[in-house]
DNA sequence: GTGGTCTAGACCACG
DNA sequence: GTGGTCTAGACCACT
């Protein structure tokens, strides 16, 4: 995993993208074992309670269940589930773009912009899964 | 305008937008003096310090400037500046994109959340511009 | 005189320094009656309680008097007055100049600014004097 | 830091202007933490939301960056910021040589004065210096 | 009336 | 513990 603690974007929400980054890839399958919260924790040098948050998130969405004791398992559904959120929780993106409408640019603008930031986020995405063996 | 007290926008935000949008599209001109702090305020039933902190971040922007005892009026490169900015802020939109595709959407997939993102924020522009006849 | 509106320093204060800059070159001299406030801020098209805020201002600094009923004028040591007080009230200049200093700019650099400054207000107050069989 | 509540300079100014010092002094280096907000509020009997302001400020002009939840660091570039933004801003210092010029003073008592202040701000320099350690 | 600053105290999200 | 936001209410300088 690559984590930035600068970025604006909450530690625990980036560990819970790339925890579903590596699922919807296919680096992590249904049924494995989510690597475990002291061992993530001090391999990034995070504060347990934030990783813990981000798993407790995961089981939140059904991404993932907890057996006390064994560890944290990928459901069958994780991948499904993960694609289809997505694309439901549009709020955020919504927002975005609303605050560029109303500062007067074009769709042709913001399509300009978007297919910048897809590439942006493509070779983010390569970069995790590379990494995702070390994981 | 338009103000959700419970949106995950701060207050402050959703004012410097609008008043962003009310400038690009026409309905506030360079020159224009914007409405006090006090009567936004108490208009809006909103806090006069959340007023004078969205207008204090709109001057950082050069979008309006400051006489006090006699108000605030929009600077003559208002309606460029605002344009200009949006084009350059990615780093938000970029995440939001970023978070689709490490979920596994796809560009097509992408592209259309993103046009009806487009609609709802155009249709929210109409709103904001036919309410600041009353504004 | 030349007022600007949107200026930082306050209009009245902008006032009293041009007054002070026309009895210093002698454009205005001992004994010469100051232009009234009405007549004053109609010609400049500001409020004539700034004009009046201004014109106290220097009757407290002894370099005008008033008649009641007849007018203000300038008194025997205003010219002196003005040099001997600019000289004092380096309060001002003091802060700005710190600031410079904290900021780390060594004493080559900062009289480098101060010349350029220099240069500025020589040209301003030739401005001000040209202007002055007007005032 | 040195915080006089009776200055005609806004506290969270002062306070803007003193984190400006220690980091151009070395005092404070690149990537340290500042004290955080409730710390320094209470140490100097300050309320918090000014210090917020001060922070705030210095985020605006890229010398800090936050993180919510770890603290305020120091940017790489702080330092080339702060002294490079000192020489541009010279708007208050023309209009304190304005002033001068516009009562009749030479350029020669000018840089007398000014030569005055900058022995004051280097001790107000060195005291700042000092006191870091204790801050 | 206007904007600018400050205090006091509260709530939230993050680590 | 940290920073971010908001409310309530106050005082000041300027027009």
């Amino acid at each position: 995993m690559i984590i930035d603690k600068r970025s604006m974007v909450p530690i625990y929400e980036q560990i819970v993208n790339q925890c579903k980054a590596l699922i919807s890839s296919g680096a992590i399958k249904t049924g494995d074992r989510l690597e475990s919260v002291r061992s993530l924790s001090s391999r990034l040098g995070i504060n347990p309670n934030t990783i813990q948050k981000a798993y407790t998130e995961l089981e939140n969405q059904f991404i993932c269940t907890s057996s006390p004791g064994k560890g944290r398992y990928v459901t069958a559904d994780a991948k499904c589930i993960i694609h289809e959120n997505a694309k439901k929780n549009t709020a955020a993106l919504d927002s975005e773009i609303s605050t560029l409408v109303l500062c007067g640019l074009t769709y042709d603008e913001i399509e300009s912009i978007v297919k910048s930031s897809y590439k942006k986020a493509e070779k983010k995405t390569e970069l995790i899964k590379n990494l995702s063996g070390k994981d």
